[in-house]
DNA sequence: TTGTAAGCGTTATCAA
DNA sequence: TTGATAACGCTTACAA
C-alpha cells in the first residue's frame, strides 16, 4: 500500500530501526542521518501507519467517552455537549483520540469490549454506568477511568467530577432570602435524577438553616396542579420560586403573569441552567449557571493524570455553580 | 498480556487459523470443532485484540466525523448534536467506531492524517472544509467521504446532504400569505452563513412568485435599528416576520408586544428551528423545523454505501423541512 | 475441514 | 550512533 519505514530505510541507506527512531523523535541519533532520513520521508511522502504503531505499542492512544442515551436526549442537551467538546479538546492536547461509545445495554459488555478488545487507554463513564460488575472489570485490570457525575456507590474512593448542585441551591436560596422574599418554593420535575436530588438536598439544607420548612412542588404534565400550588403559595406571602430548569421557570412565570402577579416585586424566580433564552425572558431570569465545559475538561484532565500516573492527583471534584442575577429576582431597590 | 488466539488453539488442540475462523464466523468449519473452540474461548475469557485485527486487516473499522469548531459553538448547538447522535448510531449499526476530530487548522493536514495515518475507512466532512487541496487528497486515494451541508464547489459531483432551507423559507412564506398577511419581512443575523443564504434565496423566490419585493432586515447588536424597521414595516400593513432563529423571533416579538401590536392578528411570526422554548412563547411560535437527526443519519448511511460500494447510491440529498403551525401565525379564524 | 507459514508495519532488545 | 532480528496477535493463501 503506502510507503513504509522499510522503503525509507532502503532509500536513505539506513536500517528500519533508525528510521523508526527519527519518527519517534529519539534523541540518540546524529543530526546528519536524521536530516537525511527526514528528507527522504518528505520526498516519498511517508506517513507512519498508526495501525501498526498502535499494534506494536499495544496502545490505541485513545480514550473513550461512554454515553448512555436510550434516545436522543443525551445528545441534544447542552449539558452533555459542552462536556464533550471539552473532553475532545483535552484529548487532542494530549495527542489522544476520542472514541464516543453509546452504550444502551445495561451490562458490562460495553466496558469489557472497550478494555479488552478495543484497548483504549482510559474511560470516562457516566455515573449511571457505575455498578458492581462494571467496577469489577475495571479494577481487575487496574484500568484508568473517571466518572462523570457523583457515583451512586463508593463515592469516597472512585474518581469523579460533578457539578455542585447542592451548593447551587444554597446560593439561590440565600440570594432570594437576601432579596427579602419571605418564603421559597422549589419546583422540580422528577426527583429521581441525580442533579435534581442534589438540588433538593441543597434547598432543604439552606431552608433549614434559615429556620424555614420549605415547600417542594412537582411540575407534571397537568399544569393545573402546579398552578394551584404556585398561586396558593404566593397568596400567603411575597415568595420566590427556585426552578430546576428553564421550562419549569417559564411555566411558573406564565402562571404568575396570568394572575398579574408582579415579578420580581411580588414573586421572585430563579432557575437552574443558563439557557440562551433565560436572558431574553420578561423579566430576564436569574439563573444558577452550571459550567459543563469545565466538567468535561476536569474529567478528561483527571483521566490523563490517571493514565500517566501523575503524583498527588485529586480524586473527587465538585464544580462550583455561578449565580447570575437578573431582574426576575432583584426585589431590593424595586420594593422598599 | 491477555489470552491470544494461540492460547486458545493450544488448549483446544487445533491450529490458530481454525480459531481465527471461528472468531470471524467463517462457515467452513465443523460444528464439533467450532463448539469445542467456543467453549475454550469462554473458559479462558478470550477477547480478540482489535488492534492486531485492525492491523492485519489494514482497516480500522472506524469512520471519522470532522468538525470545525474554533470555539464551543459547534458543540453547543442542537443542530450539530442530533446529527452526531445519528451518525454514532448508524456507525454502531455497521459495527464501526466513530472518531470525532476537531479540526481548527485550515489546511489539509487533518484530512491527510485521517487518511494516511489513522486509516479510518471514511469521512464525514462539514462543507466548510471543502477546498481544492482537501479534495485532491481524497480523490487521489479514491477515499470514501460525505459532505455535511451543500459544498461551496462541485455541488453536482460531490456527495452531500443538507437541510432544504430554501424550501423551508418558501413554505413559511406561502403559509403566511395564506393566512392573509399582506407582506412578509425576513429577519436574519448575518448572511454569510450557508443556512441563512439559502433561507434568503428561498424567501426571495417565494416573494417573487407572489409578486412582492420582499424586505430583508438584519438583527444586530444594536436593537434600536431593528425596532425601527420592524415598527415601520408593521405600520404599513398587517405583515409577518420570518425569523432566521429563535432569538431573533423573540426580539421581534418583544418589539411588537411593547407596542401592543397583537400577534397573530396584526402581525405574524414564523421562525426557523424548533427549540424547546418556541412552543412556550406567548403566543407559541410557528416554526420551520429542521430535522438534523435525519441529516446525520443520511450522511452516515451514504458514507457506508460509499465504503461498501453499494450500487445505485444517491449523491445529493436535501432534507425536507417541516412547518409546525402554532398560534403566532394563525391569523385565519382569529381575524375575519 | 483443518494446518502451516508468511506477512501486516512498527518497536525494542541486544550487539556491534 | 547504528543495525539485525524477534516480537506484537491476527489473517489468509496454500497445502494437506
Amino acid at each position: 500500500m503506502g510507503v513504509t519505514i522499510k522503503d525509507i530505510a532502503k532509500k536513505a541507506g539506513v536500517s528500519p530501526s533508525t528510521v523508526s527512531r527519527v519518527v519517534n523523535g529519539n534523541r540518540v541519533i546524529s543530526e546528519e542521518t536524521r536530516n537525511k532520513i527526514l528528507k527522504v520521508m518528505d520526498q516519498m511522502q511517508y506517513h507512519p501507519n498508526s495501525l501498526a504503531r498502535k499494534f506494536a505499542n499495544r496502545s490505541t492512544y485513545a480514550i473513550a467517552l461512554v454515553i448512555n442515551a436510550e434516545d436522543e436526549a443525551a445528545f441534544s442537551n447542552t449539558f452533555f455537549n459542552r462536556s464533550l467538546f471539552a473532553i475532545e479538546r483535552v484529548a487532542l492536547q494530549n495527542d489522544y483520540n476520542l472514541l464516543i461509545t453509546n452504550d444502551n445495554r445495561g451490562d458490562r459488555s460495553c466496558i469489557q469490549s472497550l478494555v479488552y478488545e478495543k484497548h483504549v487507554d482510559g474511560l470516562i463513564l457516566p455515573s449511571s454506568k457505575i455498578r458492581k460488575e462494571v467496577l469489577e472489570v475495571l479494577e481487575n485490570e487496574n484500568f484508568p477511568y473517571v466518572v462523570l457525575g457523583e457515583p451512586p456507590m463508593r463515592k469516597h474512593s472512585l474518581i469523579w467530577v460533578d457539578i455542585d448542585n447542592h451548593e447551587g441551591s444554597r446560593r439561590a436560596v440565600n440570594h432570594l432570602l437576601e432579596e427579602g422574599y419571605q418564603d421559597i418554593a422549589l419546583v422540580v420535575k422528577d426527583q429521581k435524577n441525580l442533579f435534581e436530588r442534589k438540588r433538593l438536598e441543597g434547598y432543604r439544607y439552606a431552608m433549614n438553616e434559615s429556620g424555614r420548612n420549605g415547600n417542594v412542588m412537582e411540575y407534571k404534565e397537568d399544569r393545573s396542579l402546579l398552578e394551584k400550588e404556585v398561586l396558593g403559595f404566593i397568596e400567603k406571602q411575597e415568595g420566590a420560586f427556585l426552578c430546576s430548569n428553564n421550562v419549569i421557570a417559564y411555566e411558573v412565570m406564565k402562571i404568575l403573569k396570568d394572575r398579574k402577579v408582579k415579578i420580581p416585586e411580588e414573586a421572585g424566580i430563579v432557575t437552574f441552567d443558563n439557557y440562551p433564552f433565560a436572558a431574553y425572558m420578561d423579566p430576564p431570569l436569574t439563573v444558577v449557571d452550571i459550567n459543563t465545559y469545565l466538567l468535561g475538561e476536569r474529567a478528561a484532565n483527571m483521566l490523563f493524570e490517571e493514565i500517566k500516573k501523575i503524583n498527588g492527583r485529586e480524586k473527587q471534584i465538585l464544580i462550583e455553580t455561578d449565580l447570575i442575577v437578573r431582574d426576575s429576582s432583584r426585589r431590593k431597590g424595586v420594593v422598599n
